[in-house]
DNA sequence: TCGTTTCGGAACATGATGTTCACTTTCTGA
DNA sequence: TCAGAAAGTGAACATCATGTTCCGAAACGA
């Protein structure tokens, strides 16, 4: 994560990950494929922690104001760890990044919306649905950490559920 | 394009345009900088084909049903070099064409809001309902494409129109 | 403590990148 | 038509990242 905030992930090297981690570079292939390797473990642990994060928001609510309620734990997520966030998204750190974290944000409103749609008769493919709040949610993200942040989290993601909660009850019939 | 479908982007080389170019390097290398290079000028011309196919769309229709009526050209183009557009947005070729065709969809979506917004009160700014609606048509892009695209063109269009317009319609006040 | 597993790091093969250069081809306009 | 300008050619090169191999050192565990 240092490493990305220096250089970006894009720039970084092999090389520099092991001269970091004081490591030899056998040991590096004997753990991983590749740099884009390691960003997928770590990419793994933030799914862990934001899904730790969705589960509690899940149980702690329950009433429709809850619906997505796991992008609040989202955006302060991103927040909380804004430097990290801002090197992770950044223009230098490239579109692999950005393609593994989509991919996520997908994964968890998928989940939502499966969750909310059980038995409910809908003329839109679940996978559809969850594409589409998925890459606007990730489009969203992108725009707001990509500017300055100084947006509040609460504004962000009032917007975001003010533009995905009628998509889902427009799709569901 | 010929290459791309052959060995994806990503794993494509300057070795690999030159040789089939019947080019030299020293001239390759004289009119781009990269082979990343040579794909943004490509995208440019996918750009004006869709362009032009959007003025069209708009001028034809006009009324409401003809919000978002570019999505439906897009749809078609895509459909109709489903070959050439599978290649770029396949597993093989990678992030960064992803990258640059959703900067391209983002920007057609925004003309399309900022023309069907104008003089209207909204809550919500102008770039964030194109940046969420775009990133959304992208998401829904890439599983029409990934998949098998069996589905019609008509029907995948039509649940884009049905999830993006109420978006559209929510954030405006 | 001894055998097994893991680590370290140098060395190496491979392959892509981007630049340079001497040379050839093509273009252009007087 | 032709001479000078502009553009293209491809070999050669320096550089750099990747991924593998190997052997000695260290750590582990029963």
């Amino acid at each position: 994560m240092t490493l990305i905030q220096e250089k970006g992930f894009e720039a970084l090297t092999v090389q520099d990950i092991i001269d970091r981690a004081n490591v030899g570079r056998a040991t590096f292939y004997a753990h991983f494929d590749s740099k884009e390797d390691v960003l997928a473990s770590g990419i793994e642990n933030l799914r862990e922690s934001l899904k730790q994060r969705q589960r509690q928001a899940l149980s702690a609510g329950g009433s429709d104001e809850r619906l997505f309620g796991f992008s609040r734990e989202l955006f302060i997520h991103a927040n909380e760890h804004r430097t990290v966030f801002r090197a992770m998204v950044g223009k230098r750190s490239g579109a692999v990044v950005q393609q593994l974290l989509q991919k996520m944000l997908v994964d968890l409103v998928r989940d939502e919306v499966k969750a909310t749609w059980a038995g409910v008769e809908n003329d839109t493919p679940v996978e559809a649905v969850s594409q589409f709040i998925g890459g606007g949610l990730f489009g969203l993200l992108l725009w707001w950490g990509n500017g300055k942040m100084r947006m509040p989290v609460e504004e962000i993601d009032a917007m975001f559920r003010r533009l995905a909660i009628p998509s889902l009850r427009a799709a569901a019939r």
